[in-house]
DNA sequence: TAGATTGTTAATCGATTAACAATC
DNA sequence: TAGATTGTTAATCGATTAACAATC
């Protein structure tokens, strides 16, 4: 699809300009140029006009940006322009917050189902959304499209139940769990390992 | 403290080096070359050599590395030998997530309180640990020693609240707020942007 | 038009990979 | 000792920054 290929640095920095435009946009910034943006978002104005000309000439000479149209541009670039079906393995606290986290919805992430193995959380309902047992979870797949699964559950499960994901047609994987899943070509994995990022700040304390 | 400084990539890739070797010792590895954990690392071997020789030559040639003296090592780097004294600001689902998360107790992070606002939340306890009045965390910070402050609160008052912390003596904050912090020079943040890491995700499933 | 600021090319910087001598 | 694999230097690759012509 991606006509030049664009690197990771790129797409990472994506989010963060996405977040600072919704942010000027809430305080009714109609327009803001490269340079006050780089001061805003601590970056340098030149890495701002590389970054955004991977995708298109969205500024004007002399002008700038304007501040609603490059935030919508960005959030088709992100694919925020439609629904994304999302389901969360695993209901203890962290499933549980995630779930409860109404902004996700917000940009077109909505939960569908959650399961989990444990009995006494089988039948319970957060925010509407039902929590089923995790056996059923093949049977769910094959009767209802989902585009992404957030995965927290303890590690040892982890790459089990990845696969089967993977095998019920899920393509994106949000992992929550503290290890690195090794899943085919093609499959998306988000990783969100809590324990690494706070080494690094103890790290950064240690050397500080 | 660092006598060279190391690159913010090398330090990224230092938990994950602990994390597999921490695998690697569960399952009985006594060592290991840096050709084979680059292949269960998904990375090069002449980077993992690069890497580790940043902070000191840990192998030996025509044997390799000894995965528990490689392991602790790491751990040395990461200052992971030492106690840190953590609260959580926010007790929220978030925030009871990570309290209850008892992995990081393990690696030395001690949840020692946890503040609010709400009254209903008040002086409830989640697994011993107490949530304070958020009104009285200057004083608490006056009495207590705090290394790492998780903040799990909405945005709106992220920037305030950090303030705060850094003005008791809070050196490293752990920010799950959807914004970035601008912080006085010396105060380590890690941020941990969870719609950041869904809007990669919905990005990558649309660019393939 | 003159001033401002983009889009884009060129220069620099840093990080990754390759290669190999050192050495266990 | 011979073989294996590190530690480290050199080569390559890619990302960031600087510069400036294009243009609104």
């Amino acid at each position: 699809m991606a006509e030049k290929e664009i690197s990771l640095a790129v797409i990472k920095r994506l989010p963060k300009y996405y977040r600072n435009l919704g942010e000027l946009l809430e305080n009714n910034v109609e327009r803001i140029s490269s340079k006050e943006l780089s001061e805003r978002m601590q970056v340098t104005a030149s890495q701002i006009r590389q970054d955004l000309n991977n995708f298109g000439g969205f500024g004007q000479q002399g002008y700038g940006y304007n501040v609603e149209y490059l935030h919508t541009e960005i959030g088709k670039i992100l694919g925020l322009t439609r629904k994304y079906h999302m389901i969360i393995i695993g209901a203890g606290n962290l499933g549980q917050a995630l779930a409860n986290y109404t902004q996700f919805e917000k940009n077109g992430f909505v939960l569908k189902a959650m399961f989990d193995k444990k009995q006494e959380l089988i039948g319970q309902t957060i925010r509407g959304v039902k929590i089923l047992n995790a056996e059923t979870m093949g049977q769910y797949l094959k009767e209802h499209e989902v585009d992404i699964a957030a995965i927290t559950i303890p590690k040892e499960n982890a790459p089990t139940v990845a696969m089967d994901l993977v095998k019920g047609g899920v393509r994106a994987i949000w992992n929550f769990a503290p290890t690195d899943l090794h899943l085919p070509e093609g499959v998306k994995v988000e990783n969100v390992h809590l324990a690494d990022s706070l080494m690094r700040l103890s790290y950064n304390l240690k050397n500080s």
